[in-house]
DNA sequence: CTTCGTAATGCAACGTTATAACATTGCGGA
DNA sequence: TCCGCAATGTTATAACGTTGCATTACGAAG
């Protein structure tokens, strides 16, 4: 058993949204879209089956969520995230993962699990004169 | 007026901690260590301005804080987390920040703030045999 | 086609992290 | 002296996340 109606939904609306979206936020989408209300667990529950398929990846600065943009391929997300517009644009960079790896190397660590975030504000946002 | 009784107190006290240290626990041992106890708001905001200064850093993955070990260089933190003991272990790599600011080129983002969190098991977890 | 095991969800309560809004204190300079 | 501002205190609340246990749904074994 795996994706199911609930996770679908949690998912389609990660798509929908403008940019990361809290578990809270997703929550409220729910209860105002269908009917059936449901709670913070469920919510996180279905966060956690999504991100262990890769599909998606938690903004640990924002304590939000995003869909990936490349489920299929094993991933090395790396977001730029924007303060003026809100929106997360994920990158793929293969030569930061070689220098953590290369770090952890050295240091004799096993990674599991990498967070790379870079805040700022984004072209367009610059562009439209937001100080 | 910079760096007062309060903050230096804070400060200290990520030094001695082992690991991340979260402000919940920081206003515990000031509770408990002095006399005076103090509110949240109090304690981020001596969080806050270590952090300007450079002499603390935020592990967004654990919602805790460390004292960054070169607080005179510019420093462009790098974090390997140890789900084993707990600790954090602080690098630098300027290649790291140098393709950020690459990608961040391409993209026209403007970078204020970076995350680079690596969570695994440190060597001697390892050795430890922490499975 | 029933029974059983397990994956998934529902639900209530709680724990943890962070901020808002406003009052108070203390110290330096006009 | 009195004003102004940085820092802190205080209260309440918002936002994020988890524990523990009950219930439902569904597929496979008998």
């Amino acid at each position: 058993m795996q994706m199911t109606e609930l996770r679908r939904r949690v998912l389609e609306l990660l798509w929908d949204g403008r940019g990361p979206t809290s578990a809270y936020q997703l929550m409220e989408a729910i209860k105002l879209g269908d009917s059936r209300p449901v709670g913070p667990p469920t919510v996180y529950r279905a966060l956690d089956f999504l991100m262990a398929q890769g599909l998606v990846s938690k903004i640990e600065s924002l304590n939000a969520y995003v869909p990936c943009v490349h489920p299929e391929r094993e991933h090395d997300c790396l977001f730029f995230i924007c303060s003026g517009c809100r929106d997360s644009i994920e990158l793929e960079d293969p030569r930061i993962g070689g220098l953590l790896a290369e770090a952890a190397a050295i240091l004799g660590f096993v990674a599991t699990r990498r967070t790379v975030e870079v805040a700022g504000m984004c072209a367009q946002c610059i562009e439209a004169g937001a100080a």
